[in-house]
DNA sequence: GTCTATACCGCGATAGAC
DNA sequence: GTCTATCGCGGTATAGAC
């Protein structure tokens, strides 16, 4: 409700709040339903502002849509995982960290797992192509492939193959936030989205991950 | 090409055939799209029969969705899954069939999963509800859970929470196929869909898992 | 049981006033 | 920079002939 910087509480004509709000609201039509299925009207009704700021800032509901891609892999996933601290810490500490940012992120970022399995889904990942084949996304990709190459090499770790264990991990941390809404009538009104099951999944998947990767042979 | 039962190799009439044929499009275009974004027009045009016998066998979209949704559940899953059969085995050997079982099932009915994941987003798991409330779902989840149960009873998996451990398993199984489309661009040409691939993910699920669940202490 | 034709409207996109 | 009005396509669903 307050506006930044001493300007009027309602805000007429700032750009930059306008172009955020469309974008914020667009997120979460995206991650409910997809590029194909949301509506431009349904976010400018969520924003506030009229369909027509949206061909404004937008020039379509395409570009929009690789906007918020875009906004939620360089912004949001980069920033809440930061892969570079990771790349000091020894094996399994680095690996534990991964895990529990990755399960931070889903459910504080709860937009961005539904976006990327959309796109996936929707359009066999054409939108997120550039994004994921940027270097940036490749360095980071590099780093945790490196830190169980690093774990098997010093022994801690046994041999895996580390590509597939990387998806398969991240597949322990997302299912239980993707697949939620269906879950919740097997497991009967048990769960919650709260923090504290939250946190009993993230120390769930650690205890799994960290066990199934260790190296049991102390002799080599 | 070959009729059934010597009838007509162009079969003009047969209702359990068009049923049939509606259903199988129908299947994969809610698996790409999801409810809100399938169209039944797309449906039409894969069945080869026209958009009116959609409406003639079922009253709506909604119905036909709700249609496929109960045969990939009941008929498909069910079928491959078999869970009756895992329940006498000991735990880890049930473990073990259950996941190669799970995956094969995602690489022999590539829709299954994906329709499952549009329903959690899109609807929130609304017209699933009836199906996994059902008892036999119940019952397969029971089967499931007690597994781990066994296993931890037993003495040879170690102390863990059931529920949030077969959730993380189906997630490492499930991910590797639903975010596929993704990760292509991550692994640059690396690894297909192909049957060879395939059971290298299996082994390395049931490898991370099962040493993930496995008791390491030998005195209790 | 299958087709053609069409009613109807929701949605992406644009024009143009303010 | 924001709004109102509107165009036109495409998609759900139905009527009715064969």
């Amino acid at each position: 409700m307050v506006a930044k910087a001493g300007k009027a509480a309602k805000q007429v004509r700032d750009a930059e709040a306008t172009k955020t709000a469309i974008l914020d609201a667009a997120e979460a039509e995206f991650a409910q339903y997809g590029l194909n299925a949301a509506k431009t009207e349904e976010i400018a009704a969520k924003t506030g502002v009229t369909k027509a700021m949206i061909y404004y800032y937008f020039k379509s509901k395409e570009d929009l849509y690789v906007a918020v891609l875009e906004r939620v892999f360089f912004g949001r996933y980069m920033d809440s995982i930061q892969p570079e601290e990771l790349e000091q810490l020894p094996p399994e500490e680095a690996l534990e960290k991964l895990i529990r940012r990755q399960i931070a992120t889903d459910f504080n970022y709860p937009n961005l797992g539904p976006i990327q399995i959309h796109e996936a889904l929707q359009n066999q990942g054409k939108y997120y192509q550039h994004v994921l084949s940027s270097d940036r996304a490749q360095q980071v990709f590099g780093i945790v492939t490196r830190i169980l190459e690093r774990g098997i090499a010093e022994g801690c770790f046994r041999k895996l193959h580390p590509q597939h264990t990387i998806v398969n991990i991240m597949g322990a941390c997302n299912f239980y936030f993707t697949a939620y809404e269906n879950m919740k009538y097997l497991w009967q009104g048990a769960p919650l989205l709260n923090p504290e099951t939250v946190e009993q999944h993230a120390q769930e998947v650690v205890d799994l991950i960290l066990a199934g990767v260790r190296n049991q042979q102390t002799s080599k």
